[in-house]
DNA sequence: GGCGTTTGACTACATCTGTAATCGAGGCGA
DNA sequence: TCGCCTCGATTACAGATGTAGTCAAACGCC
C-alpha cells in the first residue's frame, strides 16, 4: 500500500529515518555525504515523497520540518516480502540457501541464524 | 554488471527463463497470464531486452527465437545482494529476523533453515 | 497471382525519475 | 528603506518505463 518510493527518493528517507524532523537544508547536508546532488534537487525530492504523502512537512516560520509517515519498518517489510515473493516465490529458506551458495554468507551470518532459530523455536 | 531490468521486462525474462527458446508470440501468451499485454507490448519489451544485451534471438525462418543470455541466477543474485545491503546492511540475518517478526516465516520455512544451517556447517 | 496474415522494425506518447534552474515572497543586515 | 539571501513553489528537460499503434516485407491460402 505504501507508494513506490524511487532510489533517490529512498535516499532521502534514510535521512529522515534517521533522525527527524529535518529541514531541507538538513536532508541537504545529510544526503549529500552519499550523493552529490544540489539543494533544489533534494528539495523536488522532498516535494515528490510529499506528493506520496510517505513524509510531512511542519511549518516552522517560514520554512518547513519533515518527517517520515512511514516507518522505515513498514517500507522494509514490504520491500523484502516484494523481492522474496518475486525471486523466491514466497520462501525464504530458497534466498539463505542461494546466498550460501554464492559465499555471501559469514560464519557470523550463520551463528546469528542458528540462534535466531533457536530463539524462534522456544 | 547487468543491465537493470524493469518490472515489466523482469515478466519477459520469467517467462524465458521458464523455458527457452520461445517466438515472440509464445513468450506474449505465457506473460499473458499474468499481465493483460497486448503482443506488441511484449514485442516492444523483447526489444528493449535485446537492446540491453540480456537475451538473444535467433532466425528461425522469418522470425526470431529469444532466449536469455543472464542466467536466471545471475539475475537473483544481484537483486537478492542490493536489497539485503541497501536493507540490511549487507547482513542476512536482520532480514530473517524482520520476516520472522512479521510472522512471514511458517514452520516450515524454520525447519528448512535448520536443515540448511546444518548442512552449512559440515 | 492477389490478398489477408504474421512478424519484426519503427514510431508514439504519457509517466516517472534524476537532476536541476528559476521565480516570487519574506526576512535580515546596513 | 534597499538590496541580498533564503525558502518553498514552479518549471525544465533528458532518459527510462509502460503500453501500445502503424508499416512494410514475407508467407501461405484460394
Amino acid at each position: 500500500m505504501v507508494e513506490k518510493i524511487s532510489d533517490a527518493e529512498y535516499s532521502v528517507m534514510e535521512a529522515l529515518w534517521e533522525r527527524a524532523p529535518l529541514t531541507a537544508a538538513e536532508v541537504s547536508d545529510r544526503v549529500a555525504q552519499d550523493r552529490n546532488w544540489s539543494v533544489q534537487t533534494v528539495k523536488t525530492l522532498l516535494s515528490r515523497l510529499m506528493a506520496k504523502d510517505v513524509i510531512a512537512a511542519d511549518q516552522d516560520g517560514r520554512r518547513f520540518l519533515y518527517r517520515p509517515l512511514v516507518p522505515r519498518d513498514d517500507y522494509v517489510a514490504s520491500e523484502s516480502g516484494r523481492l522474496v515473493n518475486r525471486l523466491f516465490g514466497g520462501r525464504i529458506s530458497p534466498l539463505v540457501a542461494h546466498l550460501a551458495q554464492q559465499d555471501q554468507l559469514s560464519e557470523e551470518d550463520i551463528a546469528e541464524l542458528e540462534a535466531l532459530l533457536k530463539e524462534l523455536k522456544a
